[in-house]
RNA sequence: GCGGGCGUAGCUCAGCGGUAGAGCACGGCGUUUACACCGCCGGUGUCGGAGGUUCGAAACCUUCCGCCCGCACCA
């Protein structure tokens, strides 16, 4: 027999364990079978699970069983990623003060791949701790053999059709991890700094100075040139003569362009084209000078005056101000709040930096991903984030990817000692092509940069399934269904898999992008170790359960907005699946068994097809909630049904036809019951896989085998019984009724009460014969009398529909009290009486309204009229 | 500056043209051969403000107010 409770901790691990022992977790090979593929988003191979992976995977799981069980050949590609820079970082931080210049290349990425393999793969396991039903045994990491040829060969194909190249230009500088980042990986950040007033003399004009406002006066040391607006008053007889650069003494020219703008600062904007990015295009529209001041780590190189040597950026600034204020340069400083951008890995800021990078040519790219979501190939859920696709995708810049890092995959480009660089597959490939060359073979020297994660993420959705070969799984699973995942990936992620999907394989990754919000704590902040509210999906795991934890984010996430997440949610949905574990054990405890060949269309009881007419209704509502990735909705649906529709009403009505003695009603109650639960456990699995599997195996014998494999309801839809929910709505109307009035005016709970009815229609009486059980258990009725005469004076009285209930209590009623009760009744049934009758009076209601409406609106009018009176009535009686 | 989202019960949020809802919290009561991780009963809302469209607006439009998030922007 089921114990009292269910605990998640002592069956989760065995289910998953047996599920993917028993190959469910893989595709069903079977050709006939529609395929349905998600890839998973590869979290990083070092890290651990997160609330934004259990979000993220819980939806996804929920999807997979849902089409498992509809009978889809289901892949999810699970995998993981080498997130190179965050990876690199921590192994970096280990070996410290160590350098991995010191250590070597070779030793440094053997220590990686120690630490790797140490802490890596545990958000693997992790996962199985939720539920996750990938195909484990096609886990893929990005470094592996298979994923890194797929990167070479794109590599290469791109660089030969001139969609990868290398170019010098300025980018985004980790001075700290010194490498170069892309804009995606850059923060504008908001912070409180100077604005430096500086006068720069102007040559031949002693005492005469033009002065400039900077924000990082140490790149003065850079300084080419100054700008200002061709039409600036001010400056306009200055253009084409020449400043001298304080400190340095480089004479610069002072040129007009339309980049300097007059109302900010002094107007006119000293230009740094090695170290700003716009400077960097005025020096281009003016062949300006460039004039690399930095080091790699963010010293001052030899291109500055002795002094400045060898300072750290953040020093020189200092030495420069000291300097210029010495010389009475400085003109004034101005507080000021203004963005710099950091990096989102060191935190320490972004420096524009001039070097030689490896390029993708993002604008070609992404012409094709744009018009593939213009076109619908490819659709997002919710729409509105196309919009923001749109907007990135059509102002793409170059995608810098390379990266100074050792962590990854190293571009296939060697260069010859010319400095020619031939672009291979391989090695070989590439020494052949130099021999082919030169006439004779050269030493070559490989490219000792990597590739940006993102791009060996990019060909994820087919890399994983085999590309470049032609694999089976490649043919069957692309394009992939759908990919979920959060909207801070967008760019990151989706965009790259569309453009290199596109490329690769001429059709988009996925039909679908499923999009959700960010988890943030209750009260909306994001959640971050350093404020210290995150919470742990495997703590709650093991307090609450897999399945609690599930179903908490399936309810919260809500298409188009973040989760905030809250403990006692999870505890809420704890508590549900302990009330269905007790369902299932009361349906144990009256023999409620699968009964061969059941044909709910045939029931007759009138319970029965009413919660069989419900639990269609459920199915159909969570069925299209799924299918339109509406979660809450899905997981709504069946907790209501589950416990307010069979736990609450269908479990208490059915007790007397479970116990009774007319065999053919209990028999037929007792199948209902355990053809609904079995149907409900088939619905709520894709939500809860494990305690719905527990319940399946423990209560059924697993007929057919575990609920994982089983078929997805198909329920009739002439299941649906309108008279069986009116006759039963009308029971939870009366009892509802009867127990609150009990209850307002104090009735002790235990006292059996006679019902007279008056008013009642011949199929009202027919009903209360037939639920005359009911009545009496659940509002606690002794016997039910019709009654014609007002003869109650001492009687609570409750109205519903066209019927009076009176309940006689002698002098235990406080007479006063139930006067005021029904007094409230009757005021609210008058106001609502006077709605519809002035909506009913509006000539122009009943003009322009449709028919159907005004039809309802009519005969609502005459059931709210109908209590009223009923009412009225019931108050002149008890005054009599 | 450009774009997007959100303001509904004490809290977290559904609802998005035709009777204002759920969960949690709160209060009262616990009788009913599954469940106290339970049952029953109960209250509260100028649906952010103001206009408009409509026979009818929480919902659609305009505008304002208040929060939030992207993107852009180191003079």
């Amino acid at each position: 027999m089921l114990d009292k409770t269910f605990e998640p901790a002592e069956v989760e691990a065995t289910h998953d364990r047996r599920w993917e022992a028993a190959g469910y977790f893989k595709p069903d090979p079977d050709p006939t079978r529609p395929p349905y593929c998600i890839v998973m988003p590869p979290p990083n191979v070092t890290g651990s699970l997160h609330m934004g992976h259990a979000v993220d995977d819980t939806l996804q799981d929920t999807l997979i069983r849902f089409k498992r069980m509809q009978g889809h050949a289901v892949l999810w590609q699970p995998g993981m990623d080498h997130a190179g820079i965050a990876t690199q970082a921590v192994v970096e931080r280990q070996i410290a003060p160590t350098t991995r210049q010191e250590l070597g290349r070779e030793a440094f990425v053997a220590r990686i791949w120690e630490w790797k393999a140490q802490s890596g793969g545990m958000i693997s396991q992790q996962l199985h701790r939720l539920g996750a039903s990938a195909d484990w045994s096609r886990d893929r990491f990005t470094l592996d053999e298979g994923v890194s040829q797929a990167v070479r060969k794109v590599f290469v194909q791109l660089y030969r059709e001139g969609l990868i190249y290398k170019d010098k230009r300025l980018v985004n500088w980790d001075c700290q991890l010194q490498t170069a980042l892309s804009d995606l990986e850059v923060d504008q950040t908001e912070v409180d700094g100077h604005l430096w007033y500086l006068r720069y003399p102007l040559e031949d004009q002693p005492g005469r100075h033009i002065v400039v406002a900077t924000t990082r006066p140490e790149t003065m040391l850079g300084d080419s040139a100054i700008a200002v607006h061709p039409e600036d008053e001010r400056y306009r007889a200055l253009i084409g003569r020449h400043a001298v650069l304080p400190l340095v003494g480089r004479r610069l020219p002072i040129v007009a362009d339309l980049y300097s703008d007059p109302e900010k600062g002094s107007g006119a904007v000293k230009i740094t084209p090695a170290h700003d990015f716009n400077d960097f295009e005025v020096g281009r529209r003016h062949q300006l000078e460039l004039i690399n001041i930095l080091e790699l780590d963010g010293r001052l190189n030899e291109q500055v005056p002795a002094a400045y040597r060898g300072l750290d950026r953040s020093a020189a600034r200092q030495r420069v101000l000291a300097d210029l204020e010495a010389a009475g340069l400085i003109e004034k400083i101005e507080p000021i709040r203004h963005v710099v951008p950091f990096s989102q890995r060191s935190e320490t800021p972004i420096e524009p930096f001039l070097s030689d990078q490896w390029y993708a040519d993002a604008k070609t790219l992404a012409a094709e991903a744009i018009r593939a979501v213009e076109d619908g190939r490819t659709r997002f859920v919710p729409r509105q984030w196309e919009n923001v696709y749109f907007e990135w995708m059509r102002n793409i810049q170059p995608w810098c990817i390379s990266r100074q890092l050792w962590w990854g995959h190293q571009i296939p480009a060697w260069y010859a000692p010319d400095g020619k660089v031939f672009v291979a597959l391989d090695e070989a490939e590439a020494q052949a092509e130099a021999t082919r060359h030169y006439g004779h073979a050269v030493p070559l020297e490989r490219d000792p940069d990597v590739l940006d994660t993102w791009f060996s993420s990019g060909l994820w959705p087919f890399s994983t399934l085999g590309w470049p070969e032609e694999t089976p799984e490649l043919a069957r699973f692309y394009p992939t269904s759908v990919l979920v995942t959060g909207f801070d990936i967008i760019f990151f992620w989706v965009a790259r898999m569309m453009m290199l999907g596109l490329k690769f394989m001429g059709e988009v990754p996925f039909r679908d992008v499923c999009i959700h919000g960010l988890v943030r704590d209750e009260r909306g902040q994001k959640m971050s170790k350093s404020k210290g509210n995150v919470v742990d999906p495997l703590d709650l795991i093991e307090r609450y359960g897999a399945d609690a934890l599930r179903l908490t984010i399936l309810a919260s996430t809500v298409q188009g907005s973040d989760i905030r997440f809250g403990e006692s949610r999870v505890e809420g949905y704890r508590n549900f699946a302990t009330k269905l574990w007790n369902a299932a054990r009361f349906c144990e405890l009256n023999g409620c068994e699968l009964v061969a060949g059941f044909a709910p269309g045939e029931c007759r009881e009138v319970v029965n097809r009413w919660v069989l007419s419900k639990l269609a209704q459920a199915a159909a509502e969570t069925e299209a909630a799924l299918e339109a990735y509406r979660f809450n909705d899905a997981a709504m649906a069946l907790y209501r049904f589950a416990w307010n529709e069979f736990c609450d009403w269908y479990l208490e009505l059915a007790k007397p036809a479970l116990a009774g003695e007319d065999g053919a009603a209990r028999a037929e109650t007792q199948a209902t019951a355990a053809f609904v639960l079995a149907q409900l456990l088939h619905l709520l699995h894709p939500l809860t896989p494990f305690v719905t599997e527990e319940l399946w195996q423990r209560r059924y014998d697993a007929p057919g085998g575990p609920l994982i494999a089983a078929s997805w309801p198909k329920l009739e839809r002439t299941l649906i019984a309108p008279a069986a929910e009116a006759e039963l709505d009308w029971l939870i109307r009366l009892v509802s009724a009867l127990r609150g009035a009990r209850n307002e005016l104090g009735v002790p709970p235990g006292a059996k009460l006679v019902l007279q009815v008056q008013d009642a229609a011949a199929a009202t009486q027919d009903r209360l014969t037939r639920h005359q059980e009911a009545l009496g258990r659940l509002a606690r009725i002794e016997r039910i009398e019709l009654a014609s005469g007002a003869q109650a004076k001492g009687a609570l009285q409750v109205v519903v529909d066209e019927a009076t209930y009176l309940m006689p209590l002698a002098d235990v009623i406080d007479l006063d009290q139930e006067r005021q009760r029904l007094e409230r009744a009757l005021a609210k049934a008058a106001a609502e009486l006077e709605r519809f009758d002035k909506k009913l009076a509006n000539p122009q209601f009943l003009d322009r309204a449709p028919v159907e409406v005004i039809e309802e609106q009519r005969a609502r009018r005459a059931e709210v009229l109908q209590a009223h009176d009923k009412l009225s009535a019931a108050l002149a009686r008890i005054a009599s």
